[in-house]
RNA sequence: GGCGGGGUUCCGGAGCGGUCAAACGGGCUCGGCUGUAAACCGAGUGGCUCUGCCUUCGCAGGUUCGAAUCCUGCCCCCGCCA
């Protein structure tokens, strides 16, 4: 396993921050396991590629002998919504909590190792009376939490910062405070929070973690980060063609820091932008399902997308007859989401097929033998084998 | 508590009595070109039994032949002052 000062190097060459300097050199060099602390919202059960980067971290600390300590966030997600600005999130309950936490233990048990897995939640210390939130309030100031970049920002133009959005990152402080944590891992977004829960450490007289933040993801728009809300993400848990596809969706430019970050290697040399993106796509399928799933996601993509064949398989959707015809409007919206409405903007456009033909404006009412076990494809990648429902 | 500014279709943001399902931009979808990349070009983007009909402009009433636009009440948001 090395030095404690090679380890070091090794765990932190990919991050953005290491802090303090020599911290995680000197917390490995008694060499007992070292407790690395990663905070969950159960908000978004969905785990994705940009989750993952973290999670790789993680699992490195993990096959090292470490240990992780994954904190479900249920009491602050009780709470309610931490961003004030959209202003109705509902809180959840318990048992939805609950769910959420298991599936995204679950969805990170594809990266993490789950037998060295410490599950806490933090409702186990953060109901706390007044008294002693009094104390924890009293470890930092107004001027302290207002250097967060985005509280600064928002003071500056005059938005709204609630005061529950200020307590947040004491929240977090404290439970790294309540875990006694080593190490705690964020994304470059988490530095404040992550080194305020040093300074809240310090006035509760345990030790202070060490600071790891590690890059960003950018979404598979290749410019924001990767968040659900964006819609720019690829979860752990999606289908093996998707994964592909989405993957090679991809902006060339991007693809560099994809391999740094999902993959944890560097991108291939001397191979071009499309073969180093396949090889990527691969690759992640890999990860996340199998090298045969990998094979056949790869085959799929070219058949349906290079080649412009059907796919191997196509999902079955009915449809039913009435006064011998088919409202093919209705069949479209019901195969593929949407209003009938789109559906007819999509035929006007010339975007439906059937059995390959492309059909028109005028084609609403439909005769059912035309329809009959018959592909009928919306856009490039959409499939359906229409079947008449008994 | 006082003063001022707001709540419009996914988002931002026009509209300020009819020509408004509502400009424009972003996003997204579809088509073209391609490497399902980028860039670029074109179209679409409330719903429906679709040459028309129905429901939308914070909520509820009202004025009017007609309201997102005017009036009244209510709710919510933001800023400044205290």
């Amino acid at each position: 396993m090395g030095s404690p000062a090679s380890q070091a190097r090794f765990l932190a060459r990919d991050a953005v921050d290491c802090l303090p300097e020599g911290a995680l050199e000197r917390k490995l060099a008694p060499g007992r396991a070292l407790r690395v602390k990663l905070g969950l919202d159960p908000t978004a059960p969905e785990v994705h590629l940009g989750h993952t980067v973290v999670l790789r971290k993680l699992r490195e600390f993990q096959d090292r002998g470490h240990v992780v300590v994954l904190i479900i966030g249920d009491y602050t997600a009780r709470v309610g919504d931490p961003s004030g600005r959209s202003s109705t999130r509902p809180a959840l309950s318990g048992e939805q909590i609950d769910a959420n936490a298991r599936t995204y233990v679950q969805q990170a048990a594809k990266v993490l190792d789950p037998d060295r897995v410490e599950l806490r939640h933090n409702s186990e210390w953060l109901d706390m009376r007044m008294e002693e939130l009094f104390a924890l309030v009293r470890t930092t100031t107004v001027a302290q939490v207002l250097e967060r970049d985005d509280f600064a920002k928002r003071h500056a133009a005059r938005e709204p910062i609630s005061i529950l959005e200020l307590l947040y990152p004491l929240m977090q402080a404290y439970d790294s405070v309540a875990v006694r944590a080593d190490v705690e891992l964020g994304g470059t977004d988490q530095k404040f929070n992550l080194l305020l829960g040093r300074d809240v450490q310090r006035a509760y007289g345990v030790d202070e973690q060490v600071v790891l933040t590690m890059p960003i993801l950018v979404g598979v728009d290749g410019e924001r980060k990767m968040s659900k809300s964006l819609g720019n993400h690829i979860g752990v848990t999606e289908a093996p063609e998707e994964i592909y596809g989405r993957t090679l969706s991809l902006p060339d430019e991007a693809v560099a820091d994809w391999y740094a970050l999902a993959l944890g290697e560097p991108a291939p040399a001397g191979v071009g932008p499309r073969d180093a993106k396949h090889a990527l796509a691969l690759a992640l399928v890999e990860r996340l399902h199998s090298p045969q799933a990998a094979r056949a996601a790869a085959a799929h993509f070219d058949q349906v997308f290079v080649q412009r064949r059907l796919p191997g398989e196509i999902e079955a959707a009915s449809f039913s007859v009435a006064d011998g015809q088919v409202h093919l409007p209705a069949v479209i919206a019901e195969s593929f989401g949407g209003s009938r409405s789109d559906a007819r903007r999509l035929l006007a456009q010339g975007a439906v097929k059937l059995d390959g033909e492309i059909l028109g404006p005028g084609d609403v009412d439909v005769a059912p033998e035309r329809l009959r076990d018959a592909v009928l494809q919306v856009g490039r990648r959409q499939f359906r084998r229409l079947r008449q429902t008994p």
